[in-house]
DNA sequence: TCAAAAGTGTTGGCGCTACACCCATGT
DNA sequence: ACATGGGTGTAGCGCCAACACTTTTGA
């Protein structure tokens, strides 16, 4: 005990930064979250976020992109500061202040075994156990923001595979925003950007009739983005 | 100069983190940024941000609000996280990574006295010099930001006097958006909000006529924002 | 009396919402 | 043949953009 006060005190007379990373995924209608039980003390056990102290001699958003590879195994992942984190009290054992990401991956995309050897686990988001420290705050914020930049940007399709049908879209809107949408609308909508191309296979996993495929067409989506385009699917 | 030298080795032997501050003001129709002429080694003599180290015992709001303090003298001031800046060499006499926040004030409210200490001076947008380090991208990272928030929030209300006149006001979104707006569709915009009280008093500063001076309904205002309004002034 | 800014209404078009039925096919 | 999800069109409404003239008053 005494050993762990000292180092109570060493650590706290040193100033840490890390990352957290927000790792949310949709899959069969769902979204979920990546979360982690904890292999090591402090907290053996627990469940949290995952996430690095930021090395001297590395950048923040390298480190950001480390922690998502030793998670998932994905390189080119969607990424994005949320917010940073520094009440000193928010780690009782360090001083520390934390930059979270957030992600979006697909999910089937990712390494399962390195996720598994993390001891990670995909949760529905009402299912979610509760996590350590701040990283409540942080997923509420993170899904917060996920839902501001749905409105304004097509980002929810960072989180689908490469090929996907219209209902699946709309699916994972409804799932982001909590809500039905008209099939109807929706699917006028998204046609009109400009964005998807149809491709001549079909999905029959969900219904008789079957469903077409659809994938970005890369550059109007490139476009999209850049002009800063209003992305409102009421 | 090998002193120089040991400074270096020393200091990124250690992780740093600092708050620094865009501060924005508005006046006489024009958009204003608080920069300060550093009177201290390194880069003495340079333009910068204002900022400081966010202390060990100091929750990094509270770093925010009181380097804002110094500056202005000001305490309740509307300031925002921007982005956390984490480039290994951003700094090339620190690792330190800067938490930078945004901050809105009334020109007409802040301590000069204070402002002059701190060898503070309010430059016009298309008017500043060079900043030190990677502040210029901070601050072209909070006029994006600044944008985009004045496109959802009422957030240009922050930036003008208690009294003011929709011209005024008119003239801080133009401002902002770098474009001429009608002034018959701004009047009804601003109006339709339900957010500002018509006084009985004229400003007659910028015309014969004079314009009548409104001021904000605190109470519809807070309204407004908790609702997530979509306050877009085209 | 004139210059300079404040203040005021209307119309057309576009885009969003609401809404109900047929289609394709595997079982 | 029927059950299941996929796919389609239209009409009404509200909101935004475009647009020009009158008012006030100090100089």
């Amino acid at each position: 005990m005494s050993k762990r006060i000292n180092d109570l005190y060493q650590v706290k007379e040193k100033m840490y930064v890390a990352t957290d990373c927000i790792i949310f995924g949709f899959d069969k209608g769902k979204l979920k979250l990546l979360i982690f039980k904890r292999k090591l003390e402090p907290l053996k056990g627990e469940y949290s976020l995952i996430g690095s102290f930021v090395r001297l001699d590395e950048d923040l958003e390298v480190a950001g992109r480390r922690v998502l590879r030793e998670a998932t195994g994905l390189e080119n992942v969607f990424m994005q500061q949320l917010k940073t984190y520094g009440k000193k009290d928010r780690d009782p054992g360090y001083r520390c202040i934390s930059v979270a990401l957030y992600a979006l991956i697909r999910i089937d995309e990712h390494d399962e075994e390195l996720v598994e050897e993390h001891g990670a686990h995909w949760y529905e988001l009402d299912q979610l156990p509760g996590l350590i420290l701040d990283h409540d705050v942080m997923v509420n914020d993170a899904l917060f923001q996920l839902k501001q930049n749905a409105r304004y940007k097509p980002i929810g399709f960072e989180l689908l595979p490469e090929k996907f049908t219209i209902p699946n879209l709309q699916s994972l809107y409804e799932t982001i925003y909590q809500r039905d949408l008209d099939p109807r609308n929706f699917r006028k909508k998204v046609l009109s950007l400009n964005v998807l191309e149809k491709l001549d296979e079909k999905d029959k996993s969900t219904s008789k009739r079957g469903a077409y495929l659809y994938k970005f067409n890369e550059e109007n989506y490139r476009k999209l983005l850049e002009s800063g385009y209003h992305f409102e699917i009421a």
